[in-house]
DNA sequence: ATTGACAAGATTGTCAACAATCCTGTTACC
DNA sequence: GGTAACAGGATTGTTGACAATCTTGTCAAT
């Protein structure tokens, strides 16, 4: 018998390794790529990285020309908004489909979430508010029940962490962000599918203007 | 110089073909697909077959196990309402985002759209209707101009072709969804974002009441 | 200094062969 | 009759070699 845990499944989780090296920016935005670099790198053959890259490709996260290989997309300022406004209308539906479906279970868990942000709010660790962040909506999705969705998000995050990042940096923004989770997480418990979906929505809306902030001020920034 | 027309990029052509045909009805849910019979069928290898069979999985059109290869993926009822429901999210704000941007010409060909819609269903040309209703789609997230939300819109129409054609054919089904897209187009000519999104909504809302028919009624009609 | 041709190296695209695994029908046994 | 071991074919996974193409650096001519 082989090892199963290392590499239960070869392909996906090759693709899974390098979006994880892209996202978490061990490569730059349009760096090239090169197969058999990443061959050795991740431990495999070109074949697979091959593989790996027209799936990556295929959720956006790279671009390829023919014969010239693949490199990170760069997303422009202008799509980053798009992808944000798209996951303002996924994950307002979610947040509804959470309000129907929560459980007492669930309720816990959420406002545990909270006050935990709130907590690293008063202290000022970004970090860990960017991680509670991402598993607030992550706790959202999973009680909503919805896959198909989730997916999608998924990959649309996955696009846009850098940008996201320096969002939550900006003065201010992170104490309206704790609000507006607060908020979400009210409706949602209350079992309220359209207050929870409004609430999500705006939050998001913050998220979009801050967003917007930091592109203006990037020039000054970068 | 090679002749460029009918090979433009062999990677993406060779998914976009394997696409249209498991859209198109060629290969049935389940039906295996093996990767040496894809190869001679396309007129390629089986390296770039199997790139494209992992393009169409991230895409979430066919499904891979490690050893037993590449299947038409079957969408489970749930699933098909769960993918009209993000639909429903994302083709509002589209709809809204087109109401912003509609020019006049661009007014012109909705309503064109609109008129041979209802001379359709006057002559009860169920596919004609079916392909303007696509048509009319297209046109809104053209005007939109929102290529991000455009391309998630593809790849979830896709996985629900066949459903969404039965779903037209109900009976009362041909006559609401003409007027309702006539709401959708008029919100949009006025500019009003918001009745656009909400006409948008609640149309998607029928397709979507049409579509629970249609799987409620499933086991009779087939 | 700039441009262009050219060569050398780097990288991607294609293909075929082989290994590993799965699937199916057969046979032996109870 | 039913079940388990087994063999053979079918299919997928992996590897390496080669061809095609791009990229970079050099050098000569102006």
């Amino acid at each position: 018998m082989k090892a199963i845990a290392p590499e239960h499944d070869g392909r996906h989780d090759i693709a899974a390794r390098l979006r994880e090296l892209i996202t978490g920016g061990r490569f730059m935005p349009n760096e090239r790529l090169i197969e058999a670099d990443l061959a050795s790198l991740l431990g495999t053959n070109r074949a697979n990285v091959r593989m790996a890259l027209a799936m990556l490709d295929q959720e956006g996260l790279v671009t390829r020309e023919r014969n010239r290989g693949a490199r990170v997309r760069l997303v422009s300022d202008a799509e980053a908004i798009e992808i944000a406004e798209a996951r303002r209308s996924l994950e307002s539906l979610v947040a509804g489909q959470a309000a129907l479906r929560v459980s007492k279970a669930d309720r816990v868990a959420l406002r545990k979430i909270i006050a935990a942000m709130r907590k690293a709010h008063a202290s000022g660790d970004f970090l860990l508010i960017s991680q509670l962040n991402a598993a607030l909506h992550a706790e959202i999705q999973r009680i909503a029940g919805n896959a198909t969705v989730a997916r999608l998000l998924e990959t649309l995050k996955s696009q846009i962490v850098r940008q996201q990042y320096r969002a939550i940096l900006l003065p201010g923004r992170a104490r309206n962000s704790v609000q507006e989770h607060a908020a979400i997480v009210t409706a949602i418990c209350e079992g309220n599918e359209r207050a929870a979906a409004k609430a999500m929505h705006r939050h998001i809306d913050g998220v979009i203007a801050a967003l917007k902030r930091a592109i203006a001020h990037k020039g000054e920034t970068v």
